[in-house]
DNA sequence: TCACTACGCGCCCTCTGCTGGGCCTGT
DNA sequence: AACAGGCCCAGCAGAGGGCGCGTAGTGA
C-alpha cells in the first residue's frame, strides 16, 4: 500500500486507544453498562468470548471508561486500556448483547466492548511492545447487523494495516480469520481456550470496532496485542473451528519452513524477497524513475515506462480486431473481453449477469441486496456506487438546494398516505412507492384519476369553485389555463391571436385542430390526406419552434404570466422587455412567448405571417 | 530483473426509466 | 368554454460498459 494511504490512514485512526501499562493486579467483576468483566483468577483458565449483539455505533453514548487489565513487565503481560462504549437502553434490552468477555488470566484481565470486537493471534515472534496498533478500515456496510452477531471477520481480508511502532511483526488477517471467526456460545468459548492451549505465549490481540469521521464509510477497528500463558486441557466442541486453526496453524508451520517476509506496515506476507522487496518500496516515497519529459517520478521502470508512453502516445500492445491499443497487456486482455471474445468470467449467482471484471460484479450484486454504501453528506441519498453519489450531488446547486433538501419545519405530508417528511427530497422519494394507478377517486362520481391536479381541477365541476379571477374583469375560472387564454385574448395589447390557415381555402382557425377538421372536409379525398400528414408535420413543426424558446425569453413571458396574477407592475416591465428584446411581430404561442427561432426570424425580416404560411407549408 | 497476468479501484460515459410540470388537444 | 387526458421536456437516478492506472503473483 502507499505511502501516501498510510498517512491518510494513520490521520483517521485518530480514535485509537492508547494502552498503558499498570501494575499487575486483578480487577473486580462487574457488569456495568454493556460491558462484561470477569474476576481474576490469578492464572489463566479460559477465555470467553460472548459475541456482541447489533448495536452499532448509532447506539453508543458517548461516555467511555477505560478497562485496565494489569500485568506485570516481568511475566510479559500486558495490559489493555480498551475504550468502552455504553449502549442506549434500547441496544441493552436486545438479545445477547453480551460483550465480548474475557476471563482473567494469570493477571490479565481485559473487557471489550463494543459491536464486533473480536481476537487475533499473530504470528509467533519477538515480543512486541504494548504499543501496538492495528488499525483496520472497512466498508461499514460490510457489517451488517447480523454479521456483528458472529463477528464474521473475514471481511477484513480487504484494507488492512498494521501500523506498528517498534516491532517488525505482521499479522495476515486473512490466516487469522479462520482463527478470530467466533461464534456465539459455549462452543466458542471452549475453543478460544484450546487456542490457547495450544498457543502458548503466541500474541493475543483485541479488536474493537468503532465508527470512524461521522462522514466516512469506514469503522475503525483497532487491535492491541498482549501475551497470554500456556493453558492446558481445555475441552474443544466446536470441531470444524478447531480444524480450521490447526489447518491455520500448519500453514503457518508450512511458510515458516518456505520463510516467509512480512511487511512491518502492512498485513502483506511474501515468500520471495524480490516480490517483499517490491512490496516495500510502495511504503516508502522513494520514486528514483524520472520522467525526462514532466520531472514526474515513478517507483518502478515499469512505471516510468507507462507514463512516458502516455506522452509519446505509445501504445504497444495493439488489438489485432480493431485499432485500439493499449498501454499495458492487462488493458487489452480486458478490451478484448469487453469487445470481442464477450468472455465474461465473473457470473452472478442471483441472476443471469455475468462482466468482465469482479468490481463490476461487486457493483451489480449491489443491485439485488439492495447496499448503498455511499451516502450522501448533504441529504439522505446513498448510492450503490461512487459515480451515482458524484453524480447525485451536482444536484446540490444552491436553487435544487432550497427546492429540495432545505430542512422544512412544517411537516411535509405524504399526499397518498400519512407519512410525514421535513426534507422535500425524502418526501418525492417516499412518494414514488405510490405509483402507477388512478388513486385519485372522486367521491361525487366515479372518476378517477393518475395525477392529483386532475382530480383538483375535476372537484370544481361538482363544487362549482372557480378560484382563478380575472383581475381586469372579475371573470372567473376553474382552470389557470383557462384564464390565461382569457386575459390573453381580452387583456393583453400585445397578443396576436393564433391563426391557422387551411391550405385549401385560406380560411382562418383559432385551434389547429379546428382548422385540421376543416380541411378534412375542404377539398378532395386526395387534400384530406394531404392535409392530414400536413397537420402532423405543422404540429411537430411547431412543437419544435416553441421548443426553442431561450429561457431568458421564458423568464419574460414568466413576468408577463404575473399579471394575471394581480402583480400589474411586473406585468408592464415583462411586456416592455418583450417589446424591446423582440420589436417584430410575435409568434402567438403560449402566454405570448416568443421564441429564439421568431427572434432569429424577426432579425432577418421575417414577419409573423410568413412565419405562419412557413408553418402551414 | 523483467514481462506477463490478474486484480482492484476509480472515473466517465451511455442507455433507460420514472416523475412533475407546462402545455396542447380531443371531446 | 369547459373538462379530461395526453404529449413533451427537464431533471434525476439505476444499471451497466469501457478504460486508465497501480499493485501483486509468478515464471523466465
Amino acid at each position: 500500500m502507499a505511502a501516501t494511504e498510510i498517512s491518510v490512514l494513520s490521520e483517521q485512526f485518530t480514535k485509537i486507544k492508547e494502552l498503558e501499562l499498570m501494575p499487575e493486579k486483578g480487577l473486580k467483576e462487574e457488569e456495568k453498562d454493556g460491558v462484561c468483566r470477569e474476576k481474576d483468577h490469578g492464572s489463566p483458565r479460559e477465555l470467553e468470548a460472548a459475541c456482541t449483539s447489533g448495536a452499532l455505533q448509532d447506539s453508543v453514548l458517548e461516555e467511555e471508561v477505560e478497562l485496565v487489565p494489569a500485568t506485570s513487565e516481568e511475566s510479559e503481560k500486558h495490559m489493555l486500556t480498551l475504550q468502552t462504549v455504553h449502549f442506549t437502553s434500547e441496544a441493552v434490552e436486545l438479545q445477547d448483547m453480551s460483550l465480548l468477555s474475557i476471563q482473567q488470566q494469570e493477571g490479565v484481565q481485559v473487557m471489550v466492548q463494543q459491536a464486533g470486537p473480536g481476537l487475533l493471534w499473530l504470528e509467533e515472534g519477538p515480543r512486541q511492545s504494548l504499543q501496538q496498533y492495528v488499525a483496520i478500515s472497512i466498508q461499514q456496510e460490510l457489517y451488517s447487523l447480523q454479521e456483528m452477531e458472529v463477528l464474521q471477520f473475514h471481511a477484513l481480508e480487504e484494507n488492512v494495516m498494521v501500523a506498528s511502532e517498534d516491532s517488525k511483526l505482521a499479522v495476515s488477517l486473512a490466516e487469522s480469520a479462520g482463527l478470530i471467526k467466533l461464534q456465539e456460545g459455549q462452543e466458542k468459548n471452549q475453543l478460544l481456550t484450546e487456542r490457547l492451549a495450544e498457543r502458548t505465549k503466541e500474541q493475543l490481540f483485541f479488536v474493537e470496532t468503532m465508527s470512524g469521521d461521522e462522514r466516512s464509510d469506514e469503522i475503525v477497528l483497532t487491535i492491541s496485542n498482549l501475551n497470554v500463558e500456556e493453558q492446558e486441557d481445555q475441552p474443544t466442541t466446536d470441531q470444524a473451528d478447531v480444524e480450521k486453526a490447526k489447518s491455520t496453524k500448519n500453514q503457518r508451520k508450512t511458510k515458516g519452513a518456505k520463510r516467509t517476509f512480512h511487511c512491518d506496515v502492512c498485513m502483506f506476507t511474501s515468500s520471495r524477497m524480490s516480490s517483499f522487496n517490491r512490496h516495500m518500496k510502495t511504503h516508502t516515497n522513494e520514486k528514483p524513475h524520472l520522467c525526462h519529459l514532466c520531472l514526474k517520478t515513478f517507483r518502478t521502470v515499469t512505471l516510468l515506462r507507462n507514463h512516458v508512453n502516455t506522452h509519446t502516445g505509445t501504445r504497444p500492445y495493439k488489438c489485432n480486431d480493431c485499432n485500439m491499443a493499449f498501454v499495458t497487456s492487462g488493458e487489452l486482455v480486458r478490451h478484448r473481453r469487453y469487445k470481442h471474445t464477450h468472455e465474461k468470467p465473473f457470473k452472478c449467482s442471483m441472476c443471469k449477469y455475468a462482466s468482465v471484471e469482479a468490481s463490476k460484479l461487486k457493483r451489480h450484486v449491489r443491485s439485488h441486496t439492495g447496499e448503498r454504501p455511499f451516502q450522501c453528506c448533504q441529504c439522505s441519498y446513498a448510492s450503490r456506487d461512487t459515480y451515482k453519489l458524484k453524480r447525485h450531488m451536482r444536484t446540490h446547486s444552491g436553487v435544487h438546494m432550497r427546492n429540495l433538501h432545505a430542512y422544512s419545519a412544517a411537516e411535509l405530508k405524504c399526499r397518498y398516505c400519512s407519512a410525514v417528511f421535513h426534507e422535500r427530497y425524502a418526501l418525492i422519494q417516499h412518494q414514488k412507492t405510490h405509483k402507477n394507478e388512478k388513486r385519485f377517486k372522486c367521491e361525487h362520481c366515479s372518476y378517477a384519476c393518475k395525477q392529483e391536479r386532475h382530480m383538483t381541477a375535476h372537484i370544481r365541476t361538482h363544487t362549482g369553485e372557480k378560484p382563478f379571477t380575472c383581475l381586469s374583469c372579475n371573470k372567473c375560472f376553474r382552470q389557470k389555463q383557462l384564464l390565461n387564454v382569457h386575459f390573453r385574448k381580452y387583456h393583453d395589447a400585445n397578443f396576436i391571436p393564433t391563426v391557422y390557415k387551411c391550405s385549401k381555402c385560406g380560411k382562418g382557425f383559432s385551434r389547429w385542430s379546428n382548422m385540421h377538421r376543416h380541411s378534412e372536409k375542404c377539398g378532395s379525398g386526395e387534400a384530406k390526406s394531404a392535409a392530414s400528414g400536413k397537420g402532423k408535420r405543422t404540429r411537430k413543426r411547431k412543437q419544435t419552434i416553441l421548443r426553442e424558446a431561450t429561457k431568458g425569453q421564458k423568464e419574460a413571458a414568466k413576468g408577463w404570466k404575473e399579471a394575471a396574477n394581480g402583480d400589474e407592475a411586473a406585468a408592464e416591465e415583462a411586456s416592455a422587455l418583450k417589446r424591446e428584446q423582440f420589436p417584430g411581430e410575435m409568434l402567438p404561442g403560449a402566454c405570448g412567448e416568443t421564441t429564439a427561432r421568431v427572434k432569429e426570424d424577426v432579425d432577418e425580416g421575417v414577419t409573423c405571417e410568413m412565419l405562419l404560411n412557413m408553418m402551414d407549408k
